[in-house]
DNA sequence: CGCTAGACCATGAATTCCCATCTGAGAGTG
DNA sequence: CACTCTCAGATGGGAATTCATGGTCTAGCG
């Protein structure tokens, strides 16, 4: 898998868009959108790519069904009733899951235009006190989109860390 | 896939009308209605695809039939029978699901209008404090209908919960 | 006959699409 | 080594489409 590395400043235009650099676009599976959300308490957005999800998301049923590395068969069932009640009571809003939750709420699917930019929703930007410069940061699996000033101070900060660190 | 993202705030009308948000209708399977259901004591209403509700279901005897990775017969026909049994108490009115009696009572099926509304029933609405504008809340496999209002405190207080587990 | 639920139509705003321009890096050339 | 050419990525603006929203009409039902 392709992972989003190193650092690019981009201009956010009047109407909210921004070209993402076209290194991470070519590291997305699905090459025609990408997902964005903020979460506390981090200063900045995160994004990743679809293919994610299916990563953070227990398989529901499907991966138990067939899962056939437990041979005894009673445990099996009991494990996919189990899972089955967790599902039904998940889909009248009592999950179990705040992290995830949270995280669908608060997460946008970005789509492409022809130039490879996305809008940034506003309110997305605020959050992230972006204004008129975005700047694109690798994470590896994820990357994160800042206030380029913002981010110049965190850079610092991780910098001093590695250092004290050394020391 | 049907997964849920975002969060939108629509109006409802007079009539109990709302927009569902576009991209909330093209995740779904069956394209012409959703179920949408309320339990307490959650402050929001649930709405989910109708596919979801195959999901929930335990598979009467058929995953039983054809399931050979037990290859002990008579342990199998064991089971089978207990099955059989327990679908015959279940259509008498004795069931032992009650997550799903309970979900099944409380949920309606909502149409779509030619422009991708749905009318919320005036006692769903009431429970959900709904009045003339609607949140809805993806929640990945699922989602929510709030109050906006409510659901502002309710995601600040997710906020705060991711926050200080951080911490 | 009055009412309600559903279908149908109209409008404005927001979003997406499309085309034109700009910029910087690197290759090629004299 | 200076200069130009070329190309991919980035940026800007306007046109076209989608979406949300409000209203009206019609049919079925009480």
């Amino acid at each position: 898998m392709t992972l989003f590395i190193s650092t690019f400043e981009n201009k956010v235009d009047r109407k909210g868009r921004v070209s993402v650099p076209a290194s991470f676009r070519m590291a997305l599976s699905e090459p025609h959108c990408i997902l964005v959300g903020y979460l506390p308490p981090n200063k900045a957005l995160t994004g990743f790519d679809r293919s994610r999800l299916d990563i953070l998301y227990p398989q529901p049923l499907d991966g138990l069904q067939s899962d056939d590395s437990q041979p005894n068969p009673a445990e099996k069932e009991e494990r996919i009733a189990r899972e089955r009640l967790r599902l039904q009571r998940e889909m009248m809003g009592q999950s179990d899951d705040g992290v995830m939750d949270t995280l669908n709420a608060n997460t946008r699917e970005l789509s492409f235009d022809g130039e490879g930019r996305v809008v940034l929703p506003a309110d997305l930007m605020k959050r992230a006190n972006i204004e008129d410069r975005a700047m694109f940061v690798g994470r590896g699996a994820r990357f994160e989109i800042w206030n380029p000033d913002l981010y110049e101070r965190q850079r610092e900060a991780e910098f001093k860390a590695l250092a004290g660190e050394a020391a």
